[in-house]
Formats: C-alpha cells, structure tokens, sequence
RNA sequence: GGUCUCGUAGUUCAAUGGAUAGAAUAGAAGUUUCCUAAACUUUUGAUACAGGUUCGAUUCCUGUCGAGACUACCA
C-alpha cells in the first residue's frame, strides 16, 4: 500500500474513532505538503470543516494530535495552517521503507488482473515508408501495452496491415510505368522506400496529366477523373477484387517489399506484434458481419442497396456501412476486425492506438458494436492521439514536409555520436558497444521526446530541442543511470546489509518520498493510458539524485551507516530509473 | 452550418477544485584539487477575454475572440 493510502486508512480511523464519522479513501484529500510549510503529507480539512462543524484550528488539533498518538511509528508531528493539516512522515518509517524496497525486482508493478487486453497500433499503409507520425503512435502503444503488462492485464500487441485499396494500385501502377524493373534489391534501396518513391512519382505524373488536360479546356473535376493514370489505376483495383493473377502477383511482390523495410524499421525501434492482420483478410469477414447484421434488422438496406446502420438517437448520422456495389468501406474492415480478434483472443479490453482525427469513426464503431448487443462493445476503446505538427504546421506528404521516421533516427544517431566522441568518456568501448550506445542514446532521446508529452495532446515537433540531450530529455535521464552505476562499480565489495543510520537529510528524504510513488505513477498511467506521467516522473527523479548527489557524497560519505543508506539510496534510484525507462521502451547504458 | 478538441513564461510542456501556478529551453550570473559538468546553483518571465458556481477556479458552467480536427459510397 502506498504511503498515501497509508495515512487515509488511519485518517479513517481516526475519524471514526474521535466522531463516529464514516468516510472512504475516495473522500479524503491527501497533497504534498507546500515545500514552504513543515510537513511531508497533508490533509486537506475544508470538506470535513463542514460535515463535522468544527473550526479548522479545533478538527486540525483533534485529527493531528490523535493520529501521531496512536501512530507514533509513522507520524512524528503535525502543523495546522488554516484548513490544511500538514503531517511529519518519520524518519525510521523512510529508512525500512528502502532497505526493505532498494533491491526489490518488482518493485511498482502489480498483481495480475485475470484480464486481458488488446492493444492495436502502428497499423500503416503499404504505399510509403513510416514518419514521424508513426513514431508516436507505435511509441505510445508499445509502451501503453508495457505499462497494462506491468499493471497486471495479459496483453496482446496487434497491428492491422491497410494493404489494399486505391493506394497500393497507385504505387503499382507507378512501378509499372516507371521502373524498369528495379527492385530493391537492384537499386540497393530499403523495401518502404522503394514503394513510397513509386507513390511519389504516381502523383507527379497524375498532377501532370491532370495540368495537361486542363490546358486542353477541361474542367479541374472531370480532369481528375479522366486522367490516363488514374483510369489505369482504378481498373487495377477491380483486376484486384477480381483477383486477376498477374495483379495480385506484382501486389504481393511490392508489399513484401514493403514489410522487409517495415521490418528493419520494427526492429531497430523495439516494436513487435504478437497478430498482425491485413486488411486484404478483414474485409471479407466485414462484408459477412454486415450480411449477418443485416438479418438481425440492426443496419438496413436502402433502395440502391447500400446498406446503413442508424446512429442519429445516438446524436450521430446514418453511416454506411457497405456500397451499393457491395463493396466494403473503412468501418467494414473494423466492425469485422472486433469480431474475429474476439473470437480469437476472448479479450476483456480492446485498446486502439489511433490519431484523434479518427475520433468520430471509432466513436461509431463502438456504437455500433453495442447496438448488434456485442459482449465485446464495452471493452473497445480509443487511445486518441493528437498529431505531430512541424513548427511551421502540420506535415504533408504532398508538400514533401513530412519527416521520415528512418531519417529522423539517423540523425539523432550522428548527434549521439558526435557529442559522445565530443566528451571523450568511453574511448575504451569497442565498435560494437559504441554503435549500441548511439542507439540507446538516440533512440532514448527520441521516444522521450515523443512521450513526454500527454498523448490526447497535439504536439509540436521541433527538431531542433529534439536532438538537444539537455534537461527534460532521455539522454539526460540515461546519464543519470550510468552516473550512480558507476558509483555501484566503485562500491563492489564494500556493501554491507547492516544500516545503522536512523537519521535524514532532506535530499535524502526527498529522493525516497519519490521513489515511494512510483507504484502509484504506473497505476495512474495505466488507468489514463497515458505514458508522459512516467516519463515526467523518471525525470523528475532523475533531477532529485543529481540535486542530491551533488550535495552528499556516496562513497566519500561522513560514517559508514550514511555510506550504505546512500548506496541503497542510490541502487534504488537507478532501478526505478530502468524499469521506468523500460515502460517507455528505453534503454539506459551503464556507461555513457 | 453542425459536432468535438485546444488557448498557461519568448518557445516546448506540467498542475485528482486546494496553500505564493511548476519544469525544461532561450536570456543573465555563478560552480570542477572531491563518486561522469550530457551535471549543479542563483535569477528574469505566463493562466486569451468577460461573467457565473465555490470557503477556494488554470481546472467546472455560460458567452466572446482565436487555433485545429471531424462532418466522404477515401483508408
């Protein structure tokens, strides 16, 4: 039980005790105390002011004086400043909590659940490589399933492959007309690159041909359409549905292209799926679902033969759900998905790691799960992400401003590396453990960037504060971890068990009161889904060794008792420091 | 037009309705015979505007202004 739980079972107590008042840990209000004032924990007494009907002065004196008499052991004194009563924390409760604590593996993670929850993300298209985008939604939910894992639920990573449609035909038809033949192989190309400049080269010669047409008198929207390029592609597609061999030859051809340069990419960042579906699959089951709903009278079938479900009580619109043509859209796809992962996996929870653009679709998607009376429904929901803006706005691919996520991680591999030659601190490394330190640095420095900030949030992405490894950074972090591990490597054969000091300075207590909540930060940002508050967390810790660590020595420390608090001090600092940046998927050297 | 987000130091981000709104960075000034200076210390600087609810509002409600997303038989 946390420290905070802690003093609301024995607030409840008291209360019951001194005023036969009954209350939960719900309501009662336990802060930090104000650094200005005396105190490590407070309870704030105005609602209780009122139910009770006793002045603030009178409740604080009769609480606080009651709970350090019968709680000596925890509490050493108590202040009162207006409807704030400020409680002392002792000293010895401090000390058993780390030498108890310091080495404990497990230290913040929980009992398992008995549910189980599926975390879908990444989820790209086959027509172009991953950006910056993508770095945060696989980021995010790769740590998100992390911290559920840590939290106690069973977890499932998956990632739903759009590996058909109009798109992959473009960069088909591209392949076509302009390559000659060249493969990566042949042109020595990453897979995903290959395909995104067939995808690129697709729209120039659209644009050009669209231009072409206009100049010859035609309208802007009947050029579109007649465009040579275009026409070409759209007969693709149906050689596609129809499944006609040659199309579907070169289709797996240029996607397996496509997953070989995903792959290096997954790998190099730590991502991975335990199901992966494709898209090409998931229709087929959507088109039944609609069929099978459609008997059950929840979606209905308009003249043309469209079909539609209804969600205007729901203060929605009537949304389609299947073409006239019979043909399947997006939520098709999706409906279809639920059902055949439920049937699979019996999940409990189906988390969907997708842009906050996608806010009405998933909103619908739920709605309609629940409308068909799906077990399931209840358990859909959506980890909505705000995009990732450049400073100068939002990237478009069109505009050539989007960043891409391979790039972006080359570049802050050379920063790593420029400034670890720089400072000259680990000459001795091989090649070997260099290269695995400039991943560890940049890919660090990365993943912090993109999940320090609240995900519901949009973000702006600026490359610039994104390579410096100064402040609320990864590598800031990262240094920190290697500074008291190579304190630990100087203290081998000198640890005792014994601690003898009963006494502590206020940095070290500062720095066990926030080692103490880090079960709790991974419990809150389990339930919000929501990885920045480790991240804001492992700084801040980080921040209070560094502050600490320059005011006492460790192994230079004034009596042997204080020199094995502070390695304890100091070993739990750096495990909390790892398992934190481990629920983000970052590494942290030993040396740096 | 409708629905939904969001407006906090120059900039990027924090703050279950609680005490004098925190960090980082940029700016100014310092710290190295001593465990890694990718560090530390000091300092300048902000709640878009107007009402309301409350003992107490950055937080909840209403309005104004500003930014964005969605509102496709695209995915």
């Amino acid at each position: 039980m946390s420290i905070v739980q802690e003093i609301k079972q024995r607030v409840i107590r008291t209360l019951k005790e001194l005023y036969d008042y009954d209350t939960t840990a719900a309501g009662l209000t336990i802060n930090s105390t104000n650094p200005e004032f005396e105190g490590d924990y407070t309870l704030v007494m105005f609602s209780l002011v009122k139910q009770l009907k006793k002045s603030p002065e009178q409740l604080g004196k009769e609480i606080g004086e009651a709970l350090v008499k019968s709680n000596p052991e925890l509490f050493t004194g108590h202040t009162i400043i207006k409807g704030f009563l400020n409680l002392t924390v002792s000293d010895t409760y401090w000390i058993n909590f780390l030498s108890s604590n310091f080495a404990q593996p497990g230290f913040g993670s929980g009992s398992s659940k008995g549910q189980k929850v599926m975390v879908e993300y990444s989820s790209p298209n086959t027509n172009k490589p991953l950006h910056l985008g993508h770095l945060r939604n696989i980021f995010l939910g790769w740590s998100i399933a992390q911290v559920l894992k840590e939290c106690g639920y069973e977890t499932i990573k998956s990632c739903i492959v759009n590996d058909r449609g109009i798109h992959i035909c473009k960069s088909m038809i591209s392949w076509q007309h302009f390559a000659n033949g060249a493969s990566p192989e042949s042109t020595g190309k990453k897979g995903d690159h290959f395909v995104g400049e067939y995808y690129v080269k697709f729209n120039d010669a659209y644009k050009k041909e669209v231009e072409e047409l206009v100049a010859g008198g035609m309208k802007k929207e009947e050029a579109e359409k007649e465009a040579p390029i275009m026409k070409e592609t759209q007969e693709m597609l149906l050689d596609w549905e129809a499944g006609k061999p040659e199309v579907i030859e070169l289709w797996k051809k240029m996607n397996s292209w496509v997953y070989d340069g995903f792959d290096i990419t997954y790998k190099r960042i730590g991502a991975d799926f335990q199901k992966i579906y494709y898209e090409s699959n998931t229709y087929i089951v959507g088109k039944q679902f609609v069929t099978d709903g459609l008997k059950e009278g929840v979606f209905f079938k308009k003249e043309d033969g469209s079909v539609w479900i209804d969600l205007t009580a729901e203060g929605l619109d009537e949304k389609l759900v299947l073409r006239k043509d019979g043909t399947s859209v997006y939520i098709t796809q999706d409906l279809g998905l639920a059902q055949q992962k439920y049937d699979e996996f019996n999940y409990d929870q189906s988390l969907y790691v997708i842009a906050d653009e996608q806010n009405y679709h998933m909103k619908v998607l739920k709605l309609s799960l629940e409308k068909l009376g799906k077990p399931y429904a209840d358990g859909i929901d959506h980890l909505s992400y705000g995009m990732v803006e450049l400073p100068s706005g939002r990237m478009k691919s069109r505009e050539g401003t989007v960043v891409d996520a391979d790039d972006m991680i080359e570049e802050m591999v050379n920063v790593a590396k420029n400034k670890t030659e720089e400072l000259g601190k680990v000459k001795d490394f091989s090649a070997e453990e260099l290269k695995e330190l400039y991943d560890t640095i940049a890919l660090g420095a990365l993943k912090f960037f993109l999940l320090r900030v609240d995900p519901k949030k949009k973000m702006i992405f600026n490359p610039e504060e994104s390579i410096d490894f100064h402040g609320f950074t990864g590598p800031f972090v990262q240094y920190t971890h290697a500074r008291i591990k190579s304190i630990l490597r100087k203290a081998q054969g000198t640890r005792d068990k014994k601690q003898g000091s009963n006494s502590l300075y206020k940095l070290e207590k500062d720095l066990i009161i926030s080692l103490e909540q880090y079960p709790t930060i991974i419990e809150q940002a389990c339930n919000e889904h929501n990885p920045s508050v480790i991240a804001i967390y492992v700084f801040n810790l980080a921040k209070s060794f560094n502050t600490f660590y320059t005011e006492h020595s460790v192994m230079n420390a004034e009596s042997e008792e204080k020199k094995q608090l502070r390695l304890q001090l100091s070993e739990m600092t750096a495990n909390v420091i790892a398992s934190g940046m481990g629920l983000l998927g970052i590494k942290v050297p030993e040396r740096m």
